[in-house]
DNA sequence: GGAACGATTCAAAGCGCTTCGAATTTCGCC
DNA sequence: GGCGAAATTCGAAGCGCTTTGAATCGTTCC
């Protein structure tokens, strides 16, 4: 059923049922009922791809998914992530148009779809620092809202994100204040800027206390399971292994615990432990006393965040740029406790 | 640019230009590089919805991930699941689109992408027993493929799927033959098809050892970490609790591990414990000696596989229902170990 | 030299929808 | 009863591409 067959059927020009069907100001209330139920009796649906020639605009959303073309990762929050956005979407009547590519062909993949019309918008993850891709999306010409941010970028731009600075320095500052001294960072890859901030907070943490930064109890990676384990590992066989750590995911914390199990420790009694919590589904550190104490943060509501304001962008309700800095909640759980006195 | 601009600046018309670029035969070898070559100058590229609503295809593929209403819990697989299959897309130049919606207006989100036109065709996942949604598709008419199956289905369609019910098999035989008689068993919510199959893997290689099935030992429920913990320490209050443990993902298996860590068991020593392994890319277990014993299945692979087989469907070089049954690969790793004697 | 034919190229219609500008109705009022 | 404005409705053009059927060009062959 199209649009001119629905006309026909209803002895009235494509024009009336267009704007009868689309919430135009001069139809006439009744004819606008008789389409109305027609057009549902029928199962009319306009065609997508017609609607959006005509229109110029395509109701859907770019998301390039960048695949780390070392390893292989795909970041586990994007489906989280993309609950939320997607949640939105359907809400407001747009689709979400996915590319998984790699690394290396990131940029061309966004070119490609805003050249194809494919997309009205796009939604940028994982910035690093001095992102291109930033100045690249503004050359596109087409809006778009950043997951996380880079103040190095040279001009402003939409961006939802978590005061990750703020959130390491306040767990780091935890760690201390029960009574470590020697705290471990198992942190997201640096080249990224949200790891680069919570690195900062940590490292802002220690040094307002007077301690010194020791790289030998930080690293910087992946934040995948396996990872935790490793680094914690290896800080285990230190002369003096940190006696908490400070970790960058939920995965990360998971495999740290492994290790320290390994090594016959118990989280929370012989080490403590604070990880960054995006609350995903699937890994919920919550319960009356959550497993991990963290630094939580919703990826999911980030992804609605992300979303609406896009949209808003798209529909044209907003010009300038907008951002939306939250704060992590710190959340005392179970993998604390005070630090043992050297 | 668009293509009358461009054949404009050749000084052709559009027909020939269109021919160039999409390798009709009749055009003049010499032509087709002058053309071939402008496009690239120029950084033309078709517009996707004025192509596809001329040609009535739309190269793109559609997803609908359904949102667990009740617990409001994303797979953790979709990440990888899609990774692979938008890899395929990328390389035979397709695009994603995904719709992440509530369960009960999953079959809504499937009539609106086709009556819109917007997709060539569908990946369902995780089918139910008796699922209805195959029915529905047959009757959408548009091509789809089916991760997982549902042997119920009353015709035929095409599907990747593991042989489930072999690889638990296998896995408890394992437990069996390492002298494990009481066996518990953490799967998948059942009313999947897969973790029905699981079960009755399960199942059967007890039966035939002449093991009784004991329900106080089984659990079937969403694949987080949480419900892992959960289930394992219940079972561990029991009277005689499981010596071995079979689970249905690796975040169950890292639940269990926890649990069995609070209780203080030690994995693969006091308990043992085989899991499936989707091989998810941030939750590796791998390494010389994998930290889980599993009987593992890409799900990377499978998304590939999947895409695959649409686009041979999509672009007609395939009409009879494809299916690739894939065994699991059984891994011996740390968590498993004798059965001590009762 | 011209008919016949294959090789190229082209003009125009059409995909299904929106929207501009014009035509037609309807209505209030003198 | 008739006029003008407001309320509705309509015809047709256009979004950018593919594709049909026709036109043009260049060769071959008698």
């Amino acid at each position: 059923m199209n649009l001119k067959e629905l006309s026909a059927i209803l002895g009235l020009s494509q024009t009336t049922v267009s704007r009868a069907l689309n919430g135009f100001p001069e139809v006439k209330e009744s004819t606008r009922l008789r389409v109305a139920e027609a057009a549902a009796r029928y199962k009319y649906r306009p065609n997508a791809r017609a609607k959006s020639l005509a229109t110029g605009r395509s109701y859907s959303i770019g998301h390039i998914i960048p695949l780390s073309s070392r390893k292989e990762i795909v970041n586990p929050i994007f489906a989280d992530f993309i609950a939320g956005a997607g949640e939105v979407y359907s809400r407001r009547g747009y689709d979400m148009t996915l590319s998984v590519v790699r690394d290396e062909d990131e940029e061309r993949a966004y070119r490609e779809l805003a050249s194809k019309g494919s997309v009205d918008g796009f939604i940028l993850h994982g910035p690093k620092t001095d992102d291109p891709r930033i100045k690249m999306l503004q050359a596109l010409g087409l809006p778009f809202v950043v997951h996380g941010r880079d103040q190095n970028a040279p001009t402003s731009y939409s961006w939802v994100d978590v005061n990750n600075k703020r959130a390491f320095k306040r767990a780091t500052e935890f760690l201390l204040d029960i009574g470590h001294t020697r705290i471990g960072l198992i942190n997201g890859n640096e080249a990224s800027y949200f790891a680069a901030r919570r690195r900062e907070g940590y490292s802002e943490a220690l040094q307002e206390r007077g301690i010194a930064i020791d790289h030998s109890v930080m690293a910087a990676d992946e934040m995948m399971e396996s990872n935790g384990f490793e680094y914690v590992s290896a800080m285990l066989k230190l002369q003096d292994p940190p006696t908490a750590y400070l970790v960058s995911s939920v995965l990360l914390a998971i495999g740290a615990r492994r290790a320290l199990q390994d090594a016959g420790l118990t989280l929370g009694r012989d080490v403590s432990l604070v990880t960054h919590d995006d609350d995903l589904s699937y890994l919920p550190n919550s319960g009356d006393i959550p497993m991990f104490t963290a630094v939580r943060s919703s990826v999911r509501e980030a992804g609605q965040k992300c979303a609406d304001i896009l949209l808003d962008v798209v529909e044209g309700d907003q010009q300038a740029p907008q951002h939306a800095l939250w704060e992590a909640q710190l959340l005392v759980g179970a993998s604390t406790g005070p630090g043992r006195q050297a």
